[in-house]
DNA sequence: CCAGACGTTGTT
DNA sequence: GTCTGG
DNA sequence: CCAGACGTTGTT
DNA sequence: GTCTGG
């Protein structure tokens, strides 16, 4: 699963290496938690922009923004199908840009877990893939935009530490997993487990 | 039919 | 122990 | 995910 | 909005 990242990195390091139309909003902070608000990567209107969304997808259709609480991550498994996920599934992709990820792990014998910090073994940034919605609260007509982070089965590297991880996407499958006329079955093959040789822990 | 949920993870 | 907030 | 709280009353 | 459970 993934639920702390972190992401520093100056707003020129993200335009670089998301191809992003115009730098960022500044954002810097080694511990993202749910509710959160960093930049997600999206393709909006012929452009590529990463500009802040909330950690906990809330579906359009949500009568309140807890049931954002509970969507921090989405497996990979049944994005296409609960009613939850499908449509963002379907129209809705994004990246999240991450320095790194982490992860916790039970110690035998200890009472504290241990955290375990996974980045690119390159030194670039990982892009994770996520989903995003938009919801108005009806009281106000506020507008929130919220993400998730899709899970999938985890790599040789992490499967000792745990049973899930970040759907990490290859650079190269960044146009497929944004475009809006990508066919979700072929999205959803983008989504294995990165190769071992892509992160590094400790 | 209406009412209520809509999720993942880890832990037991 | 379990829920809420970040 | 972890850290920190863990309440009631009356009013909208 | 749409599915599930009663």
């Amino acid at each position: 699963m993934c639920g702390r990242f972190d992401l520093s990195e100056t707003s020129q390091r993200l335009r670089a290496q998301f191809r992003l139309s115009v730098d960022p909003a500044p954002f810097i902070s080694d511990d993202v938690c749910p509710t959160n608000w960093p930049p997600i990567i999206r393709d909006l209107d012929g452009q590529r922009l990463a500009t802040p969304a909330r950690w906990g997808l809330i579906p359009w259709f949500a009568k309140d923004e807890k049931v954002g609480v509970r969507a921090i991550n989405a497996r990979a498994e049944t994005i296409a199908t609960l009613p939850t996920f499908r449509n963002a599934f379907k129209c809705r992709r994004c990246i999240v840009p991450a320095t790194a990820f982490y992860e916790w792990a039970a110690i035998p014998g200890q009472k504290q877990k241990r955290k375990y910090r996974f980045a690119a073994a390159s030194g670039e940034l990982l892009g994770i893939a996520g989903l995003w919605d938009r919801w108005t609260r009806q009281s106000t007509g506020e507008v929130v935009e919220s993400f998730t982070i899709i899970t999938t089965e985890p790599n040789q590297l992490m499967a000792p530490i745990h049973d899930r991880m970040p759907a990490v996407l290859k650079p190269v499958n960044y146009d497929v997993w944004l475009s809006t006329d990508t066919p979700p079955e072929v999205a959803g093959r983008l989504l294995c487990p990165a190769d071992e040789e892509v992160l590094t822990f400790y």
